[in-house]
DNA sequence: CGACATTTGTTTGGCTACATAACTAACTAA
DNA sequence: TTAGTTAGTTATGTAGCCAAACAAATGTCG
């Protein structure tokens, strides 16, 4: 049997080709333009190894000879970009109440944002299957228009998902063991690209990892602020999803023996006194959960007006999730723990009181550098998360073929 | 400034060089004996390499040749074992009461164990340096003496170290920005191997991952039992520091705001209600550090005895320690947890009340796969760690010189 | 007992891909 | 115009992998 990490893999020198693709390409990403010397003098590869690697990474169409400097010293440096329009990577998010689909190219940029709204509270994973199979081909044919080749599409979906992309509870979606990822690419009848499918609080970590304001930071936690609250885990440049893939599950932590009944049975779980649902029960407590997005604007107007006992419930709320997050930070030191989904709009009133406990109970010396933010991704975060997924697959070596 | 996360690091031949010996050193430690014919079908290199890779390691005195097989159909094979002669890695731990120093040789075999008073909680860092080196100094004699090269040492401190190895805070000891590495380093006078600091919890999770009965597991989490609690944490085979090396902090982790009050002023800390120091504070309030062992073997005592108020104390710490294990089996989704330091004397009593409530709170289906375990190590774990942690550094491809 | 099968490990040759250095190219400065 | 500077390419050398042929040492079976 082969298993993935029966230890550490044998090299050779495709290994070498491919990692050294990689560096070029994710040097040109991040300093683009620049010239073939710049990438020798940074990366400490050749000048000759860099133009033929470069050389190669034209021919995929990944890389693009832009203009000439000018005005300098000696020969001008031809420059050098990441080429954004031969591919396309496709993320995409299921919910409660919609399915979104985002395409990005190389460099990131999105190429086309859709929503359509969807049951996902009352339909079956293969109901899911056939809305989400209708939106790719979409998307596909749309990127086919733009002469885009599809290098890959990955599935955000809130709840747990194996090692194996099976998704083994979505409590939302009342999905159980469904293979997402298999009956998606039968639905899509040989796509010619990978489809995977992951937790959407790891691929939204991965898209703050890849596309957010600190994206240098090796370590950094993203808290989903849904119905349910989950992390998604980046560790030394990668996501890391525990042993089974089940990691980042915050929501149930307990943190008041005392406190109020959970939807899981027990008291005091992070999710009972610092979700969402939380806020809502004290504000709508028959909010149906396609309602969410309008109960919480409701809940902003009203912080906004400065009512009392909002900003109270509200400081209430920032104080307990505050808690929470020092135990991950304690247990993780991030550089940085950012709050998405609905703690994004309410962050005005939660974060000061967030971070005051946070900071109060972290040990390491400066709290351990650690770092309490908010999202600027938005609320497509996972969706976009999902697309660098696909982003990340070629700049860790499995990259297109040659023309 | 060159740093070590600038993104991934371009590759060369020597890379795959060094990449391929330790596949090689790694197969042969985990599978010895075996011939050069195993290795090169298991691990998917070719037979000419495998030959070449292996007479490179037998040259640096890596490996050696044990007899051949017999009465088997075909040429018989030359057998491979690691050369347990030439070597020792050596690790030292520093505590409240006493330093350890233990020497193992490559495969791990312990050479030497020793262990003196140190009055620790009440000497500075420069005393403890010079005690240190004065007991580094006589195992390196010794290894000379039995001609073993040493290839490194690495101390396991009780307290916050830094990424770059700086003890910033240990407070059983009363240390604060102490570089106990450089020191160390000088006090040996240029020793001609590596000299490391790190934290105690994070090498004695390395010896699980390397020594214990789960090394086969990518993720585990090693807690200690000390004064403090502190966890290690080992995720997809590599220990896991956070962005300042500070990770693993969660003896004040809070889990009940009307919990008793913690030594870090806070209320209901998992130290304050789950930690050795809990249960003295019933049983021996006034026992200085020192004697901690002794009311510990106390307790147990107790305990045998079918003391009813011992045995409630004890249930009660461990469904605190289970909830604190199943907040850290949540965010992390480990293969195992494993309980070190004084849990382990005290584990008859408290591991059913533990399991029972972290299994009841991990939300991951069957538990995320997750068990808690207890440590069979011992009480060097730390040590043993430390000396665990030199032998990786090997393993990861700075080998010795060759001959 | 001897031919043959089986398995191990080495040798030879070929190939990939990196490094070094020499060289060409294209500009600025004076 | 000439010197100086920087960019990128073109040999040439070399490390180290793989594949295949080969040599060595054993067991098996007629």
């Amino acid at each position: 049997m082969i298993t993935s990490h029966n230890g550490p893999q044998p090299a050779d020198f495709t290994d070498v080709r491919a990692t050294n693709l990689a560096v070029v390409l994710r040097f040109v990403r991040e300093n683009a333009p620049c010239s073939r010397a710049d990438i020798a003098a940074s990366t400490g590869l050749n000048k000759a190894t860099v133009s033929s690697l470069v050389a190669d990474l034209i021919d995929r169409r990944l890389l693009r000879e832009t203009g000439l400097t000018e005005h300098r010293v000696g020969r001008p440096a031809t420059m050098l970009v990441l080429d954004g329009s031969p591919y396309a990577a496709i993320g995409i998010e299921v919910n409660v109440d919609y399915i979104t689909a985002v395409a990005v190219d190389l460099k990131g940029e999105e190429l086309l944002n859709w929503r359509r709204s969807f049951p996902g509270g009352t339909s079956s994973a293969g109901q899911a299957v056939v809305a989400m199979a209708a939106l790719a081909r979409r998307v596909v044919s749309r990127m086919g228009k733009e002469a885009r080749q599809v290098l890959g599409l990955t599935v955000a979906v809130p709840g747990l998902v194996d090692v194996h992309g099976i998704v083994r509870v979505a409590p939302n979606l009342g999905w159980r063991d469904a293979d997402l990822a298999g009956d998606l690419a039968k639905a899509l009848r040989d796509p010619g690209f990978p489809v995977l499918v992951d937790n959407d609080a790891n691929l939204a970590a991965l898209a703050e990892h890849r596309f957010g304001p600190h994206r240098n930071a090796a370590n950094l936690v993203y808290v989903t602020g849904e119905v349910g609250v989950g992390a998604g885990i980046v560790m030394d440049g990668r996501l890391r999803r525990g042993g089974q893939g089940y990691s980042g599950e915050i929501g149930h932590i307990e943190l008041d023996p005392a406190g109020p009944t959970c939807r899981c049975g027990r008291r005091g779980c992070l999710e009972a006194v610092a979700g969402v649902g939380a806020i809502l029960t004290h504000t709508a407590p028959d909010a149906s959960p396609s309602e969410l997005e309008l109960e919480i604007d409701e809940v902003v107007r009203r912080a906004r007006n400065g009512e009392r006992d909002i900003l109270t419930l509200l400081e209430d709320v920032g104080r307990h999730l505050g808690r929470g997050m020092a135990a991950v930070a304690n247990l993780l030191n991030p550089e940085v723990v950012i709050l998405g989904g609905y703690y994004v709009p309410l962050a005005p009133w939660l974060v000061a009181c967030a971070e005051e406990e946070m900071y109060g109970r972290v040990l390491a010396p400066g709290g351990g550098g650690c770092r309490l933010e908010v999202s600027t991704l938005g609320y497509g975060a996972a969706a976009l998360g999902a697309a660098a997924r696909v982003l990340d697959s070629v700049d860790s070596g499995r990259l297109p073929p040659q023309r």
